[in-house]
RNA sequence: GCCGCGUUCGUCUAGGGGUCUAGGACGCUGCCCUUUCACGGCGGUAACACGGGUUCAAAUCCCGUACGCGGUACCA
């Protein structure tokens, strides 16, 4: 088994992009086979940049390693179709020379003035097609002689695909099963543009048959092209792969997940959005290989090896399926709890050091072991001020409620007994504070509340002594000291 | 318009003629745990698009309608 994600560097990889490559890796890796990275750039007018790099870092963050591709090569190379130019044009000949296509030389205008000919209420889109090609400037209606004349000349033209009338192309898609077209419906596709590079029909089945492709696994928006390919196969005498068109992602408000619309809802569309806002690569990964597929049974949280394990195309749905934010928060809150503190404060180190002066790693550490169950991304932890220096700013509307006129010198009365304390410790702290509650007869909200209030300037947050603990017994007195002087006042 | 694909809780889904008074997960929500919040545990909420068939029996099969989505490029 041989598959292949093919992505266009038209821009960066797509969410949707993502999962497309997730599906095609997993079915490899279920069945010992070969995941082919290939750049489809024969579009010229619409290459971006830096598109390639991003697609190319987007698949290794989510570890999905190709076994063939740029720049790791491999025995069908090369795997950029800028690159492949004499094998299309070679392909093309034969197509030409077979009949199975023709060479055209109409204009944009040409074309436009057909379109506009034909437009009508019951035909809003006409097509270049069996039923219009015999009206316009191509091999089949101008003698072989001027049509090599104006090839010599330097005339631009294109190759299109002859698509017979008449027939019914049948083919099986792995997802839908099967998929009927009449190509009637189907219109004479350029496959050789006029700047001598092919269309994505042409390159694609040409280096899905040179490399072997056993199967094409791509989103629902190819459904429709696909009796072009069919076509294809058959007019050159290769055996087609098998085809699964994947659900198309959908935005929440309709439609595609594109960028525009998902952007005005906050969801972001490319992976390195994904990277850059922090999220675990298991976590994506997960959420997007059950956005359309589930394993047969309950589970939810997987690793890369068992979603290899229970992966199966069968398993696909059809329907389109709209992208769950939310959804992927749990799975992410999932993954990042799993982790080890020590490997989320080195990743967070340099960014907390930065705002708040020097940290040790352990200390870093030590604080997310008590903040993790409230953290969604490991940078959350920055958010957590209190835990690296004094607050400046104590919530006033649970102060306002909650300090009471004695809560300065309840607070300062605890100082004493923690002041002698010597082991400074979460049980000692605990015991402490009961004891001091005992003896002075007060519930645990007139301590407790002052407390977090002057350690953390909230009204809620992670358990008391363990913070405590942390702070260390100086900064927790000066803390208690100071905010025993400046809230006493306020009420 | 035409062609194609689709339609089970708000969302992702299980289900493939009787086991469906339709199961799981996210979300929302109640209770418990707890100094608080969060986590966690235990509950609750909510769906077979509609109309016809076929059948003893339909969420499951067939037809139609509606709706959604994709395609209809010298873009992929």
């Amino acid at each position: 088994m041989r598959v292949r994600f093919a992505p266009s560097p038209t821009g960066y990889l797509h969410i949707g992009g993502l999962r497309t490559a997730l599906y095609n890796y997993l079915l490899a890796k279920k069945h010992n086979g070969s995941f082919i990275l290939r750049i489809e750039d024969t579009d010229q007018s619409r290459f971006v940049e830096d598109a390639e790099a991003d697609i190319l870092a987007s698949l290794a963050w989510a570890g999905l390693q190709y076994d063939e591709g740029p720049v790791k090569g491999g025995p069908n190379g090369p795997y950029k179709q800028s690159e492949r130019s004499d094998r299309y044009r070679e392909i093309a000949d034969v197509l030409v020379q077979s009949g199975n296509a023709y060479i055209a030389f109409d204009s944009t205008e040409e074309i436009d003035a057909l379109k506009a000919k034909h437009t009508s209420p019951t035909n809003p889109n006409p097509r270049y097609d069996y039923s219009t090609r015999l009206e316009m400037n191509n091999s089949l209606t101008i003698g072989a002689q001027e049509v090599s004349e104006r090839i010599q000349r330097g005339d631009e033209f294109v190759i299109r695909l002859k698509v017979e009338p008449g027939q019914s192309v049948v083919f099986n898609d792995s997802v839908r099963g099967g998929v009927t077209f009449e190509s009637d419906a189907v219109d004479d596709q350029v496959l050789m543009k006029s700047d001598g590079l092919p269309t994505y029909h042409l390159a694609n089945i040409v280096d899905d048959h040179d490399m072997e492709i056993t199967h094409v696994i791509r989103g629902e928006e190819w459904l429709s092209s696909t009796p072009k390919h069919i076509l294809l196969y058959k007019a050159m005498g290769w055996e087609a792969p098998q085809m699964a068109h994947l659900p198309l992602i959908m935005s929440p408000s309709g439609g595609k997940l594109s960028k525009r619309n998902a952007d005005t809802l906050g969801i972001p569309v490319s992976v390195s959005q994904y990277v850059e806002a922090g999220y675990e690569p298991e976590a994506l990964l997960n959420y997007l290989a059950l956005l359309g597929w589930n394993p047969g049974d309950d589970r939810e949280i997987m690793t890369l090896p068992e979603l290899c394990e229970a992966f199966a195309l069968e398993k696909v749905g059809s329907a389109g399926v709209q992208f769950d934010l939310q959804k992927l928060l749990w799975f992410n809150e999932h993954y990042l709890r799993a982790k080890a503190p020590l490997e989320i404060a080195s990743a967070e180190l340099e960014a907390v050091c930065s705002r708040f002066g020097p940290v040790t790693q352990e200390f870093l550490a030590e604080s997310i072991a008590l903040m993790l169950d409230r953290m969604s991304f490991s940078k959350d932890i920055i958010d957590f001020s209190y835990l690296f220096t004094a607050p400046s700013e104590f919530d006033e509307a649970s102060l306002a409620k909650r300090w009471k006129s004695d809560s300065g010198a309840v607070l300062l009365s605890f100082c004493n007994d923690l002041a002698a304390l010597s082991d400074w410790k979460a049980p000692s702290l605990e015991a402490s504070l009961k004891a001091k509650l005992e003896k002075e007869g007060w519930g645990m909200g007139a301590l407790m509340f002052p407390l977090r209030m002057a350690l953390s300037g909230l009204p809620s947050g992670p358990d008391l002594y363990r913070l405590m603990e942390l702070l260390g017994k100086e900064e927790v007195l000066s803390r208690l000291n100071h905010a025993a002087a400046t809230l006493k006042t306020d009420q």
